[in-house]
DNA sequence: CCGCCTAGTCGAAGCGCTTCGACAACGCCC
DNA sequence: GGGCGTTGTCGAAGCGCTTCGACTAGGCGG
């Protein structure tokens, strides 16, 4: 491992023009440059990092701290990770992930106390986030994904709930959709006061309600299971619903699974639209989701360049920006089989005996054989 | 922030004192130890983890390697970072995940000649994974998760394929099915000499011809739409077959979506089993998955104290594992609906009008008129 | 009682870098 | 032509820690 003094040996110059080279800190004449630059290139020099970061009091290291529950991570926060990371090695920073949770205040104390991390993106913030506040003690300037309840004074990125949910909104009541049902976090999620599930029954609400609609909420957790389980809640609650706007992913599958053993097709007897979903996991179902594309990657990108003037300007000014999901519609919006009527609850039995009606009794008369 | 200094002088004692209470290389009297301790705890001392690694050569930090495609991160590679951050921390290290895939040499090459690693793990391990010469010439200290070629001298864990694939061909060759496909990872893939697809691709035909059945591969892309033409063709191919062994998450919705689109009833038409596949994802089906559940968290454990083992102990010995992957029987498999028979093309139409060939026809046609 | 070993502590020398103050050399203006 | 601001370079002092050699007590066998 060549060191600085090698170099600096080699191209006969001190240590501290060598340092100057690099940093850029002071002006260093054309000549002495490139002698120094050919030194280092012969000895394949690399800077020491640690050194570099003691005597600096730089690390050049971002954390980005991401919760990683036992679902993995969705192509959505994989878009982030990219485009974060992509945005701090173009800055000359090192941007490293670590699988801190809300409930690793611990380790991440450690993290912040060892003047290892520059800054810390954090993602899947809590309206209530512990972390924000050991990082905040701890002196590390920070960048949320996401919002605590009250972020004055702190920067943060999100998704534009509000938006999303109202193009989503305006999309299937635009296809003739009257009855929409929406199928959120848990109300677990929602009563722990998890931003995104607020945001987006508060806006789902005005939504529907500006189009002269009823709302219908159905909290669900992220499993298949209470998906199919907020499914049947939601035709108990809305026999005539003809569409489902989801927030969901574990549990959009769910509930598409239990459309299809009920016989109900898509999107021909109920349009689902699925909202922050990437193209990926949308391609999964069958007939292909419509959905509402969150911008993973932008959102990355911008936290980054956000987190870097904190960092490198002495606390700057901050920063708050939302982006909302765009729509893309697939194979799984449409508009509805009858033409939209009123909210009211139809009569039981308005005899249309439709294909996937008659489908549904044979198949159900199948299942109870098998 | 406290340095070292500082607790030196309110324990009164000197630095290297309390530099040996923290790394214990020297003896120290219980007495003393115990008043450093109460001074750090006064001081909230946390060691500037920069300085120790300079002055030690050891930054106490692991590197995951993760390469993160458009995709996500699965369960799988999840519970394995779950369980090697825990084996980690537990050691007193910090695990940080890089998402440096086979494309990001330049940055690996930063990353680890920089010195701020002391080791590595290698996730997504190619035939000839280029990071791996990467991380020998900066001296990074590593360990694979998958398998090179030819990983002598190299320290591994890895899935045990063989076993994996046997135990499912297995599972479905006692259930009666005699007629089973392997949907493998993309042609590409094998073509890249990518490892669990060769392995399993190698097992696969051993199993079944042990069995003294004709295997059958058919390659698909990681993507809905890959596994549905997978099963196109399958059928075919093999237009007899009752059960599907499928490689590939993305590829094994599409594919249960091309047999619900024609009709054909998972178990009772077409046995389906997914392999490396964790009990969320599984769930996400309808009916939930057989799978064979890899042991991710293990492997990440096992991994870590791997590694520690060669950065503590100056390159100890090699260390290579395999583990199996663990069968779990859900809702996706079953007995054929007929007794196992020859492997020899049936006749065109064996007359069975099953129910949910019935209901296969219905569908088709309902299907036509929408 | 002497030599020798061990346990316990200290001081000082770095680890490889940044950065500050100093200074030489060079115009350039009045 | 003396003073002054620039430009380019150097030496040295750290950054906060580890680690090595040295030193002091005390214990123990001969």
């Amino acid at each position: 491992m060549a060191t600085m003094q090698d170099v600096a040996r080699r191209a006969q110059v001190s240590v501290s023009t060598v340092s100057y080279v690099l940093t850029g800190t002071r002006p260093i004449s054309q000549a002495t440059r490139d002698k120094v630059l050919a030194a280092m290139a012969e000895l394949d020099y690399q800077p020491n990092a640690l050194a570099r970061g003691l005597a600096s009091r730089r690390s050049r290291i971002l954390g980005l701290l991401l919760p990683m529950d036992e679902r993995g991570i969705g192509a959505t926060e994989t878009a982030f990770v990219t485009g974060a990371t992509a945005a701090a090695v173009a800055a000359g920073y090192h941007l490293v992930l670590s699988p801190i949770g809300v409930g690793d205040l611990d380790e991440l104390r450690r993290l912040a106390s060892q003047r290892i991390l520059d800054g810390a993106l954090l993602m899947e913030v809590q309206l209530h986030d512990p972390r924000v506040d050991v990082l905040r003690e701890a002196g590390v300037p920070t960048v949320l994904i996401g919002r605590t309840e009250d972020p004055t004074g702190l920067s943060y990125v999100d998704i534009d709930f509000d938006r999303t949910v109202r193009a989503a909104v305006d999309h299937l009541v635009g296809l003739g959709h009257r009855r929409i049902v929406y199928v959120n976090h848990s109300a677990d999620t929602i009563a722990e006061g998890y931003g995104p599930a607020l945001r987006t029954r508060d806006s789902f609400t005005a939504a529907m309600t500006e189009h002269g609609l009823a709302p219908l909420m159905i909290p669900a957790e992220d499993s298949a299971a209470s998906g199919r389980a907020a499914l049947a809640t939601a035709l108990r609650k809305a026999p005539d619903l003809t569409a489902v706007l989801a927030m969901n992913e574990s549990a959009v599958f769910g509930l598409l699974g239990e459309l299809s053993t009920r016989g109900l097709g898509v999107p021909d007897d109920v349009s689902v639209v699925s909202m922050v979903t990437s193209p990926q996991v949308a391609e999964l179902a069958t007939p292909a989701l419509t959905a509402m594309t969150s911008p993973g990657s932008a959102l990355g990108r911008i936290a980054v360049q956000t987190l870097l003037r904190h960092v490198e300007g002495g606390d700057g000014e901050i920063h708050q920006e939302l982006l909302p999901c765009v729509l893309e519609v697939r194979g799984s919006s449409g508009p509805p089989r009858t033409p939209a009527a009123s909210t009211t609850d139809p009569g039981p039995a308005d005899d249309r005996s439709s294909p996937s009606t008659e489908t549904a009794r044979r198949r159900a008369a199948t299942r109870r054989r098998a």
